[in-house]
DNA sequence: ATGGTTGCGTAGCAA
């Protein structure tokens, strides 16, 4: 099963994008993220058109995620809960949650949009976004968790804004100090995997320069000058089982990419 | 170069 991930920055700016890709890579499930879209506006009949089943969480400009699937996708919850409280979410659309039901046995996945988190100072404090971003790396802890305890293949997948290390990044002086590449981001990032999560790229491949975003600005893309934020976090269950780990990085050579590309995990099951 | 680009939505925010 291939299981893959990608921030498109707007699905209705990105059609040609996406549709392209999802015939040529043909992932099993994709994780969306940045759809920037209610769900009433979500170009279903499209996707589905290609042998998807499509579960959306979206909000109106910003945010927005999705699960797509060529298995059933059962059990969906929209919205990771707040501290202290079972159910309760907050307005922005962040997390969608379900179980692909495969014939080789359900694996739960997890599409996820993580706060950028800048600017990180307001004055001397800790501006309210990065404070955010902190809080809801502690939300999807306290989810992951209590996932843990499930003791099934489990992939969380999405767009971190988390640079994990300095080899993830082109250029690390000049990301020192950014939300993504902050002590606290890192140990917040450290403290999930602690609970007995890995990091996909890390275990296959680690090696440096390979990255999964480019900024629009001042040629980035052109002088690879790029960081590595799209992650795919993986209970044991999962990471026993993965293969191979695919940066798809052609797709920022293409007709008005997304300043993401596509990352994919090739698992035996 | 205190810049640069894209998307949403139509001004200014978010990234």
């Amino acid at each position: 099963m291939e299981i893959a991930s990608w921030n498109v920055n707007s699905i209705k700016a990105r059609m040609h994008a996406v549709t392209d890709w999802l015939k040529s890579a043909k992932p099993d499930v994709a994780c969306l993220q940045e759809i920037k879209t209610v769900d009433d506006a979500f170009p279903f009949m499209e996707i589905e058109a290609l042998g998807y089943n499509v579960e959306v969480h979206g909000q109106k400009s910003y945010n927005g995620v999705a699960i797509l699937s060529k298995y059933p996708i059962e059990d969906v919850s929209r919205g990771l809960p707040i501290l202290g409280s079972e159910d309760e979410v907050d307005d922005q659309a962040r997390y969608i949650e379900a179980i692909i039901s495969s014939d080789v046995g359900p694996v739960r996945v997890a599409s996820i949009y993580l706060p950028n988190g800048n600017p990180v100072y307001d004055g001397s404090e800790f501006h309210y976004k990065y404070q955010y971003k902190l809080r809801w790396m502690e939300r999807l802890a306290t989810r992951a968790e209590r996932l843990l305890g499930f003791e099934e293949p489990l992939v969380l997948a999405g767009d971190y804004n988390v640079i994990p290390d300095a080899k993830d990044t082109h250029d690390p002086a000049g990301w020192t100090g950014d939300a993504a590449f902050r002590p606290e981001t890192h140990a917040a990032f450290q403290k999930l995997l602690n609970l007995g999560l890995t990091e996909a790229f890390e275990q296959m491949d680690g090696r440096a320069g390979q990255y999964t975003f480019w900024d629009y600005q001042a040629g980035a893309w052109q002088n690879n000058n790029g960081i590595r934020i799209d992650h795919l976090v993986l209970s044991a269950q999962a990471a026993d089982k993965i293969t191979a780990l695919r940066i798809d990085k052609m797709v920022r050579d293409g007709k008005k990419p997304s300043d993401h590309v596509p990352i994919v995990g090739i698992f035996n099951f």
